[in-house]
DNA sequence: GCAAATTAATGATTTATTCAAG
DNA sequence: CTTGAATAAATCATTAATTTGC
């Protein structure tokens, strides 16, 4: 039915021949702002916007990340085996997680990502980040379940429709039963700093760097995005 | 003005109070994990609110984030003044933010993100978050606004309205005209590796690690979340 | 039995909303 | 009222299941 195969074929196509270039990545140093990668202020086309960022991947880390989108699975399924493309969780990770989950534990702060991050390696391979969306998802689709559920029960027992739902959303359910979910509050995360250095940062020609204390427990730091141009 | 403090003020006295015990964590097979220190599985308070860290800068990493959990600012709500609460941005970075924005940046990539920041911390105190929400922020409001008007000037200059809007939203408006917006396509981003570190500190012991190679360029690190407890 | 073709799950990103400081 | 910060909802993309034709 779906497509996907297409999808998926048309986005290798396009995959295979981008090139990337990310930004020479001139010294940090700043001395001129207009030196920056930065993708040329990203308007790398005049008109191809969303592009896809060839490139997309890595600068910073995992190199294996970039080979595996380009040709890996085009020609047979097996997969390199060293870097897969996602994270597959192994079933002593999953169980983990979820323990935590039904412990209450929904939106784990970066420290406790951590934590858990480092217990969960010993089962395989997993980033903080794993962890941080395994949470988000779980929670989300957990919710949506329970939705679905209690409209069903609800059209089912009851024949009064307090209120109409668009489609099948449900008010505000409760989640997890334990918590007092006391006033819903919004509060600062915490975020891992991006550096030492800026701050000072004082004059022009700073050297910056410095940093790089190779003693970092971790750094964190939540950007999300990437280049897309959307 | 607002009653925020107060909130934030009873927020904190519960805080204060709870000490969480979580479940037991009856540790299926994986024993070590009950050890952990995993703010026994948040089923305590959410943290304190809104710190803003009194010293920010270097540290790196978080330390501070657990000091900050304890008690920081239970007391009064007066930030300390060097860590005000949050980032104003000085005309001088708005105005390089504009123009980055201007010339087509939307949402940039770690990397990026860390440049402009490094770039930007010589007009005032910033860190690599600040951009990034900046981005976020300029870039939904920017074309919230768009759709306003496009809305208004449908409803002015055109009488048919093909899609019938819930509030005021306009189905899928293009963003910015230029860009062909050839498919969509989304990619993977840049995250930074959690562990590397992890070994250390392993409750276990594990050594593990194996790569943690040092070339790392920066760690970046999404997590966004906190201790929330919905 | 197996591999291509689908479908169902779910990991990863982005967009929309909401909250609250100034 | 503007907008930085944070979270939730919506989407997209990839992998595991499952089905289907041989």
């Amino acid at each position: 039915m779906r497509l996907h195969h297409f999808h998926v074929a048309a986005y290798l196509e396009k995959a295979a021949s981008t090139s990337s270039s990310p930004p020479s990545i001139s010294s940090p140093s700043l001395s001129s702002f207009a030196a920056l990668p930065l993708g040329a202020l990203q308007c790398l086309r005049p008109l191809a916007p969303k592009i896809s960022f060839p490139e997309k991947r890595k600068m910073v880390v995992l190199p294996e990340f970039a080979r595996v989108r380009n040709a890996s699975r085009l020609l047979t399924c097996t997969v390199p085996a060293s870097g897969t493309t996602r994270w597959n969780p192994s079933p002593d990770q999953i169980k983990v997680l979820e323990m935590l989950y039904r412990g209450g534990m929904r939106t784990p702060n970066s420290f406790q990502i951590e934590q858990i991050t480092e217990e969960l390696g010993k089962y395989g391979r997993i980033e903080g980040k794993n962890v941080f969306y395994w949470f988000q998802n779980h929670k989300a689709r957990e919710r949506q379940k329970q939705k679905r559920a209690a409209l069903l029960t609800l059209s089912t027992t009851t024949s009064s429709l307090p209120e109409a739902e668009t489609k099948d959303g449900l008010g505000k359910e409760e989640a997890s039963s334990s918590e007092d979910a006391s006033s819903r509050k919004r509060r600062c995360r915490a975020w891992g700093d991006v550096h030492g250095d800026v701050t000072t940062t004082a004059g022009a020609g700073a050297e910056v760097v410095a940093d790089c204390t190779d003693d970092v427990t971790l750094e964190l730091f939540p950007l999300s995005p990437q280049g897309k141009a959307n």
